[in-house]
DNA sequence: TCTGGGGTCCTAGGACCC
DNA sequence: TCTGGGGTCCTAGGACCC
């Protein structure tokens, strides 16, 4: 049984999800805005064909935007997750082994079907979830990651949304005119690296001596190249293996010059961050924060800085969180800069601790899980940032947090946003 | 004058991904 | 005026130890 493995993933996802619960928006260009309607992190084909580039700041495209009829979101998580959601739970019927790789992107194993059928199988798959998610998506099927991603980004320029790579003399045919910038792994510093060398498409970097690739792009290139061999070096994960890190950071929406509003802000990340470990079953024993000005700004003197603080005990606890966080703000607050940015990261990440009956401030603890416990609750059922401890303030809702002037409602997760059918 | 060597662990920073 | 957020992996180099 040869290997195989397909890459499905949504057609401009986020902007599907979008087109889906707006049907007028079809044939016309529609692009998503990052956080804080920063810049442009999806577009569909016609935003494309406008000249709009991944990542273009908005504020750069608006005239652009506005004259040629471009409908510009906000970005609606809530929205997109729920839509992954419904998309993983259909892809679990066409193979039971499958690897959730990012919101619109899964791999499924596919070795089992015999060679003949897998085209057909994949087109099946295409319409079934256009059917029932209303989701454009494209299908690549390869022996290895690297070839099945490979050909998941050429079959976007076929009708047929669908390419199997599995055949030895396909695959030559393809990578031939195949980008090396277009293979899964490659970025910039590596394509520079590359063509420095000649090295400009995808069967070049095949045919690279492994230790070429090595030399070159350490371990990581060595890899490609034998995954575009059809040698496999990067395994299907069915089981999500643990998460190691966890992070809440986020520009402004407009500068921060006062004391009080960063401290806001970043009680504010810390509740989140104590959610975010909460739900992952996980807790921290050191946290890092971070604050810093703008990059882009011209005038103004430039800050930035970060502090980690240990926790004697590890812990996922809001309120602790946002103690320990406010002694980093204490340690790091300068007045007299304009900040756009902070954040609270921590990694090495570990269970919670196992309360000890016998310990004397057992009861403190039993306490703190039955508030934070209430608290993700209520915020589960009336939504995000319904109740928060009151170091947070009223940053949750004050201008200076992150703008989503352009977002959709929330149609299926929010029963007071349900679309209406007339 | 001549001043070891090798192992492990940790961290910061780079690169890449979506 | 206005330029995202959140992950993973790898390596070099320092600290430390015997």
């Amino acid at each position: 049984m040869t290997r195989a493995l397909a890459l499905i993933d949504g057609n401009s996802f986020y902007c599907s999800c979008e087109r889906v619960f707006d049907p007028r928006l079809e044939r016309r260009p529609v692009i998503v805005l990052s956080n804080n309607d920063g810049c442009a992190v999806a577009r569909t084909a016609e935003a494309k064909a406008l000249g709009i580039g991944m990542g273009a700041p908005y504020f750069k495209i608006r005239a652009l935007c506005e004259r040629e009829g471009v409908v510009a979101f906000s970005s609606n998580y809530a929205l997109y997750g729920d839509m992954s959601r419904r998309m993983n739970q259909l892809y679990q019927q066409f193979s039971p082994e499958i690897e959730i790789y990012s919101i619109d992107e899964s791999f499924l194993d596919v070795s089992p079907l015999p060679a003949t059928q897998r085209t057909e199988w994949a087109a099946d798959l295409r319409a079934t979830t256009r059917q029932w998610t209303g989701i454009p998506t494209c299908v690549g099927i390869g022996p290895t990651k690297t070839l099945a991603k490979l050909a998941n980004k050429a079959a976007k320029r076929l009708p047929a949304g669908v390419l199997d790579l599995s055949d030895e003399q396909v695959r030559r045919e393809v990578m031939a005119s195949f980008p090396a910038a277009d293979v899964w792994g490659l970025g910039r510093a590596s394509q520079a690296k590359l063509a420095s060398v000649g090295i400009t498409t995808a069967a070049q970097v095949r045919d690279m001596d492994p230790k070429l690739a090595r030399h070159l792009m350490t371990v990581v290139g060595e890899r490609i190249v034998h995954e575009l061999n059809g040698r496999a070096c990067i395994e299907l994960e069915a089981v999500a293996p643990t998460r190691k890190g966890c992070a809440v950071t986020r520009s402004f929406g407009t500068r921060v010059t006062a004391k009080i509003d960063m401290e806001q802000a970043v009680a504010g990340y810390a509740t989140r961050l104590g959610e975010k470990l909460r739900r992952h079953g996980l807790a921290t024993d050191h946290v890092t924060v971070f604050m810093h000005t703008s990059p882009f700004d011209e005038e103004g003197p430039q800050r930035s800085v970060s502090m980690t603080i240990d926790i004697p005990e590890a812990t996922n606890d809001s309120l602790e969180l946002i103690r320990v966080a406010r002694r980093a703000v204490d340690g790091l607050w300068r007045s007299g800069f304009r900040y756009s940015k902070a954040g609270i990261i921590t990694d090495d990440l570990v269970p919670p601790p196992v309360p000890q009956r016998a310990l004397f401030d057992n009861l403190d603890h039993e306490r703190a899980a039955k508030v934070m416990a209430a608290m993700d609750e209520a915020n589960r059922r009336w939504g995000r940032a319904t109740v928060v401890p009151a170091a947070v303030g009223v940053a949750m809702k004050s201008a200076f947090l992150t703008k989503f002037e352009r977002r959709s409602p929330r149609y299926t997760t929010r029963w007071a946003e349900l679309p209406f059918v007339r």
